[in-house]
DNA sequence: TCAAAAGTGTTTCCTTTACACCCATGC
DNA sequence: GCATGGGTGTAAAGGAAACACTTTTGA
């Protein structure tokens, strides 16, 4: 029981941050700016402070990253072993932030020496940080697949090509065009516009965006459609 | 970055302990033996040390409540209200604990003053551990969809009956019990056994046992079959 | 002999999957 | 006019859901 004496440790957060530019999945990562681990890759952390909740604390420290309000942030997992960090002892939580990457404010990531890193080819990382990415990855298919967190990658106006091309980076898999499209446009939830993007073939393909207001009806009866558990990366 | 002063904080971890009867979900309660909020319910806790992980704290916390050793134990979430904790500014990490409530020894239990309450009717609990029970409950539904973990919660012998009774509790609805013994048989991971429990019906039920050299192999593909995404309470 | 729970099959409908060709355009 | 990516339809098989009666046995 709770009666004993109470240790004090250092809170840290952690911050994995997926963007999504059209075509690839990406991470971003900041350059450590200090010693220990001075100059490797690392994700975006920070502490917790004394009168600010865990929540509060990662979008602090996400907003300082990216400049950004309202992005998407969920706790992923906790990390506790004694000897993560190597200075002190410190547990970290981890934090996963889903956000489109025409959003992010490049001029901003110039004071942590920002970089987005193809999902398939990140960098070896600080401490435990490569853990806290792969634990990450595996929940955002686990979420995407029964929720609508997906559409927090995409910008307002996208095509069928992107969104497929994002759930193929997300399950590593290459979805039939055919039985997607047909999947997708069934849930009734995607308006198409009378308007194309060019830039990623000539004929140009037609933009969709979401119908918000069935979207607030249906959400998660949908997604289930998309990704059934074959999809899904076990341990 | 982490660059600054670093604050100090009490970590604690609580522990949403499940058990299964046979026919009740239920949920390990302790009483609190001290202020505040001395005499109320609340989850099993205590503190992280300094020089052991936060999954060994939440196993040794375990333990102690239980006296079972080898017990399903996942990290739930992590806690982190400024106020959560009237006294002092604690964040908790919350793990939950699968049972067969058959194993549990219940003269420790006297320690702690614990009881075993059905899940349909668990009392209202101190600070924020209300709101972890309803998150383990979901969590539960989720992992159970897709990890035979399940199985964390039935004795080693089970009957059809017992089985479909756990889902129903877990998942809060009423299977059909034609459509639910043709899935769950057709895995081919049950071994039927030439003896019956009598004590749930004057016919008697057939025991089951897993066979666990095939559920080592498939696992996972297993139960996507029983569980679809309709049975899982969104928020 | 009756009450109470266990056990078992069939049909219908829907979902999933596999698969291949034409379209529009810029160069 | 050709190369590139965008867009569409069908058929066959498998899985899900709805549904009711018989069996066993203890009291």
């Amino acid at each position: 029981m709770k009666n004993k004496a109470a240790p004090h440790i250092t809170v840290a957060i952690d911050c994995i941050v997926f963007g999504f530019d059209g075509s690839d999945l990406k991470l971003l990562l900041v350059k450590r700016g200090f010693n220990p681990e001075m100059n490797k890759w690392s994700l975006m952390g920070g502490f917790v402070n004394e009168d600010e909740s865990v929540d509060d604390a990662s979008t602090r420290i996400l907003n300082k990253l990216t400049g950004l309000h309202g992005v998407y942030l969920e706790q992923l997992h906790t990390f506790g072993a004694v000897k993560r960090d190597t200075t002190e002892r410190t547990i970290s939580i981890a934090y996963f932030a889903l956000i489109d990457i025409a959003k992010y404010k490049q001029q901003l990531s110039h004071d942590y020496h920002a970089e987005w890193f193809p999902i398939k080819n990140v960098p070896s990382l600080i401490f435990d940080h490569d853990a806290m990415v792969e634990e990450a990855k595996k929940r955002l298919q686990y979420k995407a697949a029964l929720h609508p967190i997906v559409f927090e990658l995409l910008p307002e106006k996208f095509t069928l090509p992107q969104i497929q091309s994002m759930y193929d980076a997300i399950y590593e898999v290459n979805f039939d065009k055919r039985n997607f499209s047909r999947k997708l446009l069934s849930t009734g939830l995607l308006i198409k516009l009378n308007e194309k993007d060019k830039a990623g073939s000539k004929k140009g393909a037609f933009y969709y965006m979401l119908d918000k207001e069935k979207y607030n009806e249906n959400l998660y009866k949908i997604f289930s459609l998309i990704i059934t558990p074959d999809h899904l990366q076990f341990l």
